[in-house]
DNA sequence: CTGAAAGCGCTTACAG
DNA sequence: CTGAAAGCGCTTACAG
């Protein structure tokens, strides 16, 4: 009834080789102890029938498949990015690849996601998993290396210096001169949000600007967490003249409110994004940024889970990967000092470090 | 032995619950004609172990999955462009996605690779696959649909207007008064390669310049072989002061032997691509390209798939999506007329239409 | 409303 | 060197 006939069986090609599937099973496998004669028979059925085995059925039974898997919720530049490194690593090891994206992405799974996908996988198809920017902890029998993990979770993980590249973030802006500078957070499960929140406040501490509550915005990484919290950033009385987002997807966000409420980028208002995507090269005059080459946390997970699964690993449980700031145009000194709740003497023009 | 109990199955739930595995799986299914309190009970054990279906086992057994596949031998630019657009296709569509990615990239399995994966994919676990860049026809049980098809496959496909998009980037050239205009090809395999050369046969024809076949150069999409065939073509007596290439892998490789020459760019050559990958707006002056907006060929390629499993589809089995010229600063006019081989009056600097 | 049994397509001891 | 049989984790008629 379907289109076209059933699929080629083993058992179709044992037949027509006149053996049973054992037997074929072993010549599919080029397992020893099958005579000459018999494997040609065998092959040349296999070959007449095009005859390819069932990824399935062979993993149920089998306990090694040589099939890594990749568990996402999304699908966004940071991931497209991840994965190349993935499959650069990957390249000729022996290990092929399957992605698991599950299409619900706000619905009735949301929760959870990755431990239920985790599971239905690495139960038989997969000899291990990368996990991409999980919202809770994860588990599972066979090796799991995170990307970009959940707060307090111990999996093996690979993530960027989140903490450093913030504090350089704002560390640039107050070297501009900023000093009312907002701050858009990211989904707070992630210890990357932790981390870069952390790096903002380090980064203001150290230069003797306190922390104002009122100038954070509490976001969830999607870019349409951020809009309305950069609207109302700036049309406070007193508006920051700077704002550092956790991602660049937020970043871009921004811009796009300042561009809606009149104000010129950089200047009526400096931004500063995170994870370099390729679209903050593409903006106007581009996005400042901190890089975190989404690319080698990809390389680096998989070449993690790679040698745990062949239990080869000898490095570190958690990897940490530097990240470097990005200057384009989005940056530069604000316009005139802004003294709002401060009786600081005004420096202007010169800015010696 | 392995790291952690055994993975819970279907028979742990129903031991703990006291039933058989088929009433697990019917809760679990939520079949009808279960009992109100048979049914909080198993509900309580599966809550209790963490019980999770394995998708194998599952998919081996029954014949619809909701898992759509997508089966792609590489992973760049163009196939995350591509994944984007397949997920938000997808998005709250009741199908999840698995992306079937080989590693061997140049290895044995190379030939032929699509149809095998598809083989071993759609026995069972997908109702159905995309398939992207075929090397050659693909035939399928369940809905196949091809984005890219090889030349000469009647698969269901989803494709770029290659002729059109082809012969409105060489115009672009003539258009600018280039008259020697030099074509690096795609592989020859697939459709889109074949179009895009018939489109820069027929627009030199249109204009009344003869095709020169010392003048193309035989690529196969992938950057590496572009490189050697430009050379071969800037370093001729005779050299084309511009060159088309069948992809912005391709183009950019031309612009990477232009500088290694000492020529300028659009100077003393012009470059145009084909595709408009992310890359080819981040070079120096850009890329003059064709626009073939990767993520709708992944839309409406996971939308035809969609239909065609639920045996919904009403539309043609061949989609073919506009392109368009996205004019950069690769391409300007030619320094000079350059008149080998030829006695046409020089006109410069005046040129219209 | 529930269970025993067969079977999806394969692999692997166990015999011979 | 080869085959019969059990079983991987599930689902689905078939009985009751």
């Amino acid at each position: 009834m379907a289109q076209g006939s059933a699929p080629i069986t083993m058992s179709d090609v044992a037949q027509a080789a006149g053996v049973s599937t054992a037997t074929v099973s072993r010549v599919v496998n080029g397992h020893y102890g099958v005579s000459a004669s018999t494997t040609a028979r065998v092959r040349s059925a296999i070959e007449q029938l095009g005859y390819e085995s069932s990824l399935v059925a062979t993993s149920l039974r089998r306990s090694r498949t040589n099939v890594l898997g990749l568990v996402t919720h999304s699908f966004q530049s940071y991931t497209a990015e991840v994965l190349k490194g993935v499959m650069q690593a990957l390249t000729r090891s022996g290990f092929d690849l399957i992605i698991y994206a599950n299409s619900d992405v706000y619905g009735t799974y949301a929760e959870g996601w990755e431990q239920r996908h985790l599971t239905r996988l690495s139960g038989t198809l997969t000899d291990g998993c990368i996990v991409v920017t999980p919202w809770g902890d994860v588990q599972s029998q066979t090796p799991v290396v995170t990307i970009d993990p959940a707060r307090n979770s111990t999996a093996p993980s690979v993530t960027a210096d989140n903490l450093a590249g913030a504090t350089t973030a704002v560390e640039h802006l107050l070297g501009l001169g900023h000093r009312r500078i907002g701050f858009i957070a990211g989904r707070s499960s992630l210890a990357a949000a932790w981390s870069r929140e952390e790096g903002y406040r380090r980064a203001l501490t150290g230069a003797g600007v306190p922390v104002e509550p009122a100038l954070i915005g509490r976001g969830d990484f999607n870019p349409e967490s951020a809009a309305p919290l950069a609207r109302e950033l700036l049309k406070r009385a007193d508006p920051p003249t700077a704002v550092f987002a956790a991602s660049d997807g937020m970043a871009l966000e921004v811009l796009k409110v300042a561009k809606e409420l009149g104000l010129t980028v950089p200047g009526d208002l400096s931004v500063v994004g995170f994870d370099n995507i390729p679209e903050s090269a593409l903006t106007e005059s581009g996005l400042t940024t901190v890089d975190q080459s989404m690319y080698h946390l990809g390389y680096e997970a998989a070449r993690m889970l790679k040698s745990l699964v062949t239990g080869e690993w000898e490095g570190p449980r958690q990897i940490v990967l530097p990240t470097s700031l990005v200057v384009r145009g989005s940056t530069a000194p604000p316009k005139a000092p802004r003294n709002h709740n401060s009786h600081r003497a005004v420096q202007l023009p010169g800015r010696n470090a």
